[in-house]
DNA sequence: TTAAAATTGTTCAGTAGTGCACAGTTGATT
DNA sequence: AATCAACTGTGCACTACTGAACAATTTTAA
């Protein structure tokens, strides 16, 4: 991608996640946008056909970030929930909701916080898919393969909600370990 | 200005500041600035000609903001040396060195910091014959004007050097009056 | 309700940045 | 001395950004 894009795009989910920090989604306006971001009218559209799509594009360019790494190392680490070192796939996404922390509350705290977390839960859903449930022997429960990828992906966005509206007290690995607690044994 | 020329101009002074604070002026490459500022190599030139140029058009933009409120406040504050409040203008200048204490020491360490301490004299220079001198008595000395110019801001560099290399430790008010106590005696 | 002010979305000619190539220079290693 | 790698400076076709204008909304205030 050419530099300029870069840059402008980056300046422009800058100053986007800035003013969602500031004041609710809807109340933000695309001019406030252009100007926080100091950019011409025209660049902001020739990028962006409207505030919602702008909102889409940074859920989704925020969760390849957050998942790429995940996903690439996926040869190198067991991410699996079998294995030595069950469920570490968990601690990396949190670390990196934590270190985006800034851009995802505000995302969170806006009207269409519910269009993040669908994005979200898309993402988990894929990768639990791709790693997680693989090689598990189900032992306690008779419930098909999706009823139990619904199961653990809904239950990590809501503790990640849950972690988030606490103020992320709890370390990364603290909250994997909890997480697995009540994930492991049920399947 | 463009306001692409002044986010890139802004983008080169600031990738050469970081560079200044961690190696050397003559060991720094136009490579690296370009690397730093992440624009493409024709971008630079068509700004700089050479890193000498570029230290030095660093240098006048930094003055330039330095003295312009100073200069600018001309008619509403009272910065000369009689008066009510005598050689407030050294205060704000202070203040402004103090807060833009990351390019200044940057510049002032590489071995060009002469070339900078010639631009800061100049433009005290013009200041104290603007501003200063006017109105003042001369009660102790036959010097002529000239030479007292350039005392006082020839002693104000060398304060402002003790200072900096002091680690700024002493308040802009503070360091204005021990400035004042001996200046305002002899002149 | 009406007027003024602000926002939106589009167009377009002009300008700055890009990225690549190139030849020439410097500098370090062997 | 010779080679290799990195840096320098210039040129150019292509592309993204600019800024100003415009009519059409929407918001705000009176």
């Amino acid at each position: 991608m050419d530099r300029r894009q870069q840059k402008t795009r980056d300046a422009i989910f800058e100053a986007f996640s800035t003013l969602l920090s500031s004041k609710s989604y809807t109340k933000i306006t695309i001019q406030e946008i252009i100007d926080e971001a100091n950019i011409g009218r025209s660049t902001f559209y020739s990028h962006f056909e409207t505030k919602d799509d702008l909102l889409k594009e940074m859920c989704t360019d925020l969760f390849s970030h957050v998942f790429s790494e995940s996903l690439n190392t996926e040869k190198t680490h067991d991410f699996s929930l079998a294995g030595d070192n069950p469920g570490s796939m968990f601690t990396h996404i949190l670390y990196h909701l934590r270190d985006n922390k800034k851009n995802i509350v505000g995302i969170l705290t806006c009207e269409s916080g519910e269009l993040f977390l669908r994005f979200f839960k898309q993402y988990l859903n894929e990768l639990i898919i791709q790693h997680l449930l693989i090689g598990v022997e189900r032992k306690n429960t008779t419930a098909p393969e999706d009823f139990l990828v619904n199961h653990v992906s809904g239950s990590f966005v809501e503790m990640v909600q849950w972690w988030i509206k606490n103020n992320m007290k709890q370390s990364p690995e603290e909250l994997a370990r909890y997480f697995l607690s009540v994930i492991l044994p049920i399947i």
